[in-house]
DNA sequence: CTGTTAGCGCTTTCAC
DNA sequence: GTGAAAGCGCTAACAG
């Protein structure tokens, strides 16, 4: 085992102070360095074989550039994933690592990552929302939790009541809205809407949306069919609509898996879609396009979502200031299915 | 800004020495310590909001209980989010959080995660393959850089030439093989693979389980077609590949994406699957489970994948042994499709 | 412009 | 069983 390799050691060979070495490998400026003396450091080290030890510069500088990002559980859902390469990009550009956390609790009722933070181990949050997330109230409080410690944390889609902490949200009620309004302009009159029958600011928003795009129209007739939730198997519920389905000519759905379901069972009951019934989806990602027909859909902006959500939280860090708040627009992507 | 709790703070309020909190805090065992020191010294760090430095405990003891995770490029892809599935999973047991990584080149042409171990910064990497990868000298010379400077890693899905690294791989034949025996085994005689014009591990693996069940068989007939890859649209290719059924009863697709996209087509064509043509996928995930109709597949182990690499990597760190390098089964889901 | 030095907060050996 | 003290490798304030 042998010693590793420490500033010292290439000042020594360098015959320069640890402090020179510093200056010029962190590329510090305000000091001014013969390039003589920086190539000759610089040499040395790569001689050597000289690494930093960033737990010493950690510790000294109270920067650990990493930062959490929290999920719930499920790191495979793919909005969750969407959002994470959005975070990445800009993490990357700004030297920062990111950390995965879970926010279940320690002994003491405590999450992991506000574990982390007091540890130091990582210099901010990003807390992305779950799917199904029903508790609204338990958000809220993680929120105040972060609020009251100063933690540098934004809420990426949590619709939080608090507006004392970054948030980064979905315009649900866009997205309705220009669905509807598309179906609405290419001469849809009777509309059916079917959404999960979940109390969420997530599923009021896209019924207002919808409902606002109607209510605007003339003559338009929509129908929510609320979808019990019996373990995400909502096979029956979807054939029932489908069997209802001279009332309207038109479905909006909601969520992508719902969308696929919807589309698979239009294929079996031999319904033609979009002859028949067209059908638009509110969420789905590119997984969904080989559908038949191809699904058109209401894209949401997860990418973007990431991505704004990790600058914000890098400003904050760097200059903690007012809190920011922002709700991204969902954007159409008609494909074949309506 | 108020000072940190530091272990001395707790030391001083509970009335004894700094070492004593590290012992109870660390749980250090070896060491006797009346209950009822114990007791009071946790209540102090308590009440006081002591948290432990990561960066002053990573310093002492060398390690940092996080694990680098290599991706390239893409956190999007639904492969390299099942597989990080199951290397969180082991990981949060063992107490190692993940740092997401690239493997970018730095100046120094160095990839980011050799500068991460170096920095102290992960006590290890898993590295994940990426679809398509088909530079393999490129990998073996990254895994000869981690060899050379005793760097605790794991290759997943890599099917590296060199055996003293450790590697956790997907048995590809396997999955051909099963595959094609469950159609003959259904009766068809007359067999189409449809594969990407690869030059990777993956593909000729693939090629080769297929063939062999078909060799062990009587009078099956099996054709391959190998898919030029312009920009992965395949839609061209497939349609030729479906214009041609009357050559064959069943289809083995090698891709996911690409089985999606042939059922679509065959759609679009109007024809009947399994009924004029049987399909199924030598991969792909849940996402495609509401094709019409609904897709066999032969599911590859991705969270096997992760959570196998993490064991060894986990135990690697720990005592540091014999390259261990497994092969894992798929395992065939057959629904509708054939 | 360069060097000296004092810690950052922790663990752990060694003495008591 | 418990305590004192020696660093781990770095940065930044200060002195030269």
């Amino acid at each position: 085992m042998q010693r590793r390799i420490t500033s010292k050691d290439v000042a020594k060979e360098a015959g320069v102070s640890r402090a020179t070495v510093s200056y010029i490998l962190n590329n510090v400026k305000g000091v001014r360095i013969s390039d003589e003396t920086r190539g000759r450091v610089l040499e040395v080290a790569r001689k050597l074989g000289y690494h930093l030890d960033i737990h010493a510069q950690a510790m000294k500088t109270n920067r650990s550039m990493s930062i959490g990002v929290v999920s719930r559980r499920n790191v495979t859902e793919s909005r969750f994933v969407n959002v994470l390469g959005g975070i990445k990009d800009v993490l990357m550009k700004e030297k920062y690592n990111i950390l995965l956390c879970s926010d279940e609790l320690d002994e003491m009722g405590y999450p992991e990552y506000y574990r982390l933070y007091q540890s130091k181990k990582i210099d901010g949050i990003i807390s992305i929302s779950y799917q199904e997330q029903l508790n609204i109230e338990h958000a809220d409080k993680r929120a105040e939790l972060m609020l009251k410690e100063r933690i540098p944390c934004v809420f990426a889609d949590y619709h939080l009541k608090n507006p004392m902490v970054h948030s980064v949200d979905i315009n649900y009620y866009h997205g309705g809205y220009i669905a509807a309004r598309h179906l609405i302009e290419k001469g849809h009159r009777e509309i059916a809407f079917m959404v999960p029958n979940l109390d969420t600011e997530q599923e009021r928003q896209r019924i207002q949306g919808v409902s606002k795009a109607v209510e605007e129209a003339e003559n338009v007739k929509l129908t929510v069919y609320k979808l019990k939730n019996s373990s995400n198997d909502f096979e029956n519920n979807i054939v029932e609509v489908l069997m209802d389905r001279k009332k309207y000519s038109a479905i909006i759905v909601a969520w992508g898996l719902l969308a696929s379901q919807t589309l698979y069972l239009a294929n079996r009951m031999k319904i033609n879609v979009p002859g028949e019934i067209a059908v638009i989806s509110l969420a789905g990602d590119s997984s969904a396009i080989f559908t038949y027909p191809k699904l058109s859909t209401c894209e949401l902006p997860l990418y973007e979502l990431g991505v704004k959500s990790a600058q914000i939280l890098v400003d904050d860090i760097n200059s903690s200031g007012l809190p920011v708040s922002m709700s991204l627009p969902c954007k159409l992507n008609i494909r074949d299915s309506c």
